[in-house]
DNA sequence: AGCATGACGAGGT
DNA sequence: AACCTCGCCATGC
């Protein structure tokens, strides 16, 4: 047992680590494919790439569950939206702008701002204070 | 059983 | 800035 946080890190409890992660992200911040990797547990291009496949495994239940996952603050590094080739691109938007979230013309909004990691767990807002 | 494809990202050209 | 390659794994045909 013992390791869970440093053992081998399989497809099973990938998933599951990923799915966490995603279920902690507070209103109006978001997190990076590669980051939830990394986080996860498998660092590098090839983990961004699974922490993707994950969530599109689960794109269906997400829009008939959203309660359950906030599957929509989960963005790629460039700080924009993936998921316009699944036709809901608009709709994750959407649902981010709601929230706070704001998005230039080229679709991007501001990753340095809006980021959130774990170790910030209680602090809801963006880290205007510290500009 | 092989092959294409899918919510990614870093590094190189 | 616009490509290209590679790493990574599940799924469907």
């Amino acid at each position: 047992m013992a390791n869970d946080a440093l053992g081998e890190v399989t497809e099973a409890n990938f998933r599951q680590r990923v799915l966490a992660l995603v279920a902690r992200i507070p209103p109006g911040r978001v997190m990076t494919y590669g980051q939830l990797a990394l986080l996860a547990g498998r660092p590098g291009p090839g983990g961004a790439r699974l922490a993707g496949f994950v969530m599109g495994s689960l794109a269906g239940k997400a829009q008939t569950d959203e309660e359950a996952l906030p599957w929509q603050r989960v963005i790629n590094a460039q700080g924009r939206v993936s998921t316009h080739k699944l036709g809901f691109g608009d709709v994750q938007e959407h649902l981010l702008e709601a929230e706070g979230v704001t998005f230039d013309e080229s679709g991007r909004c501001d990753l340095a701002r809006l980021q959130w990691w774990p170790e910030e767990e209680g602090r809801d807002a963006p880290p205007d204070a510290l500009l």
